[in-house]
DNA sequence: AGTGTGACTTGGG
DNA sequence: ACCCAAGCCACAC
């Protein structure tokens, strides 16, 4: 496993449950600030396969990006199991929901 | 070493 | 708020 690989497990491991994280901040998180897509590929390449919160990753905009819809109303599931309301456009409230690992060190 | 991949991001209209 | 075009970068082949 290669070293930007592994970190972006570590870090998507870290978001709690109730909370998302968007591919950019956690490119951000790893020292990649442009690497959101890389963050994509990963995980699809993981596939799950790994015990790892995934559906906790969102775009940018707060929406579900899956595009298997079967997949897309799994991961809206999930969400709305751990408390993470989801509009009728599978989207989420970033402002609510958005977990920030720096600051959430910090405070 | 070059090319393709991809569940993204940003800026402008 | 929505749509479009261009940029991004680590990894697999």
């Amino acid at each position: 496993m290669q070293p930007f690989t592994q970190r972006v497990i570590e870090i998507i491991k870290t978001i709690p449950a109730g909370f998302v994280m968007t591919y950019g901040q956690i490119a951000e998180q790893v020292g990649s600030r442009r690497g959101a897509r890389q963050v994509v590929r990963i995980l699809h390449s993981l596939s799950g396969i790994h015990n790892l919160p995934w559906h906790r990753v969102v775009n940018a905009k707060g929406e579900i990006a899956m595009r298997d819809e079967e997949v897309r109303y799994m991961q809206i599931h999930y969400l709305n199991g751990e408390g993470v309301k989801t509009s009728g456009d599978g989207r989420v409230d970033l402002d609510k929901y958005r977990y920030n690992a720096v600051r959430a060190g910090e405070d």
